[in-house]
DNA sequence: TATAGGATTGCC
DNA sequence: GCAATCCTATAG
């Protein structure tokens, strides 16, 4: 299998990272064997400015990591019950990183399967064995043991892969309560792994809740912020 | 110390 | 539509 990508690749402006990491694929090697998958659906999340972002009350224990090493995990526990993958962003110091909202299963079909399969049901369709952020790391049995991991020696890695900018899409992120108007959630189309109410963004539809205007609070807290915005 | 709420998911 | 489930942040 080819090298997993340099820290080098995550010490880069948050959008563009996550750019980048739509097509990449995602690498988790432990005894039951290799689980892989390419990454189809991120989200940034940027800077004390940002109100979705854990960073956004400042430094605390939890958040550390958003702080520290660019290509490094930041993995919690959401909403009591789902751990959720981020790949930490930018330089040491700045808090950023990007959520792994959906991968495509390509290794390790059969685990992810038994992983995801509660009590005697049917296993969901490959497709959606990782299509959403609490999903991909059940199947891909990431817990938060795997906090503070290292992208670029494992045992969760991170490998090259592209797609073209047309196959991409940027839309609002999913989910939040605030900081819905930045555009940063970045899809791959035409996968049938990106999350979210079936039919939206992916095909160019509204979001899902009418947006709420925008707090002055949050205009302002933007102003210093250094303009950062996908190019498609 | 108490409590509200969250980057979700799946079942009613 | 809503419960599950628990940690964090914030208020008292």
């Amino acid at each position: 299998m080819s090298r997993p990508l340099a820290r080098a690749f995550y010490a880069r402006p948050t959008l563009e990272v996550a750019r980048a990491l739509v097509g990449t694929r995602l690498v988790h090697e432990h005894p039951e064997g290799v689980l892989a998958g390419r990454i189809v659906e991120v989200e940034a999340y940027i800077g004390e400015s940002d109100p979705a972002c854990h960073a956004s009350a400042g430094p605390t224990a939890r958040n550390a990591p958003l702080y520290g090493e660019p290509g490094r995990t930041y993995v919690y526990l959401n909403y009591g019950l789902h751990c959720l993958l981020n790949a930490v962003t930018e330089a040491d110091g700045r808090p950023a990183a990007v959520l792994i909202r959906a991968v495509e299963p390509e290794l390790g079909l059969d685990v992810m399967r038994r992983r995801r399969t509660r009590g005697g049901a049917t296993p969901p369709p490959d497709a959606a064995l990782c299509r959403g952020p609490g999903n991909l790391t059940r199947a891909f049995g990431i817990t938060l043991a795997h906090n503070l991991g290292d992208l670029v020696h494992g045992p969760v890695t991170i490998h090259r892969g592209r797609v073209a900018d047309a196959a991409v899409r940027w839309t609002p992120r999913i989910g939040l309560t605030r900081g819905e108007d930045r555009v940063w959630r970045c899809v791959l189309a035409e996968s049938a792994a990106v999350s979210g109410p079936a039919g939206w963004v992916t095909r160019g539809l509204a979001r899902p809740r009418p947006a709420r205007a925008m707090a002055d609070g949050d205009r302002r807290r933007d102003a210093g912020r250094g303009r950062q915005r996908p190019r498609c």
